[in-house]
DNA sequence: TTTATATGCAACTTATTGGTTGCAAATATA
DNA sequence: TATATTTGCAACCAATAAGTTGCATATAAA
């Protein structure tokens, strides 16, 4: 009955922290390569602290890393964030459903 | 520079989880309310391990619950799901972009 | 060559997670 | 009343997460 689905997964736990959306949306905004170091700066974390969660959203493909010399350079890749998109879509149609078919049964009306 | 968004939070670490996910999905297809001993029979795991992870989807108030008599009934409520697309909304602009200002930029072109 | 910079790897700590079992309490049924 | 059912709470455990520090290595710059 378990079917894992790694590479979704992996998505939805690279999004699931906090730290992580904000590094990524930085780079997203920031529009283009950054080396390490670099994002690391913008956080009150170490830089190994950072460099732990780029490999989460590397292995999550929201984040291309490229070397050049001795610098490795970040860069956002939104394009996973569609199979969380596809995902909710299903749950769209349930959004508006009000509770009443709760209420009925606890009525008893159900 | 931290600011926490604890209602989101909850939700991202709701759906974390593929587990949970199973199970919000169970009830929305369910359509309708059902008791917890139900939810937890359809799962090959602990009625405690189940409950662990109703109280989880309950506190991103994905699931509601109700209780009558000595049942405590689960609902599910996409609702909160809306956060999570409004999150996802902002990248969509970014979902088709090419990676050739990476290239550029590893081409010394930037 | 010497020095500075950017980085990875490993070890470690602490907190959280995902799961279990056992027991008690409340409610329903015989 | 006696018994069965549904549940919550607490304790516990193993694995993972989130963060740190120290050190080694590769590249760049003086």
């Amino acid at each position: 009955m378990k079917k894992p689905h790694p590479h979704i997964d992996r998505i939805f736990k690279a999004i699931a922290d906090p730290t992580r959306r904000s590094i990524f949306h930085a780079l997203v905004i920031a529009g283009s390569a950054m080396p390490i170091n670099e994002v690391a700066e913008r956080f009150e974390m170490s830089r190994q602290g950072v460099t732990k969660h780029i490999k989460i959203l590397e292995a999550a493909k929201l984040i291309q890393i490229h070397q050049r010399g001795r610098e490795r350079f970040c860069m956002a890749s939104a394009q996973p964030l569609k199979s969380i998109s596809q995902w909710l879509q299903f749950y769209e149609q349930f959004w508006d459903q009000s509770l009443d078919r709760l209420g009925q049964h606890l009525d008893g009306v159900d």
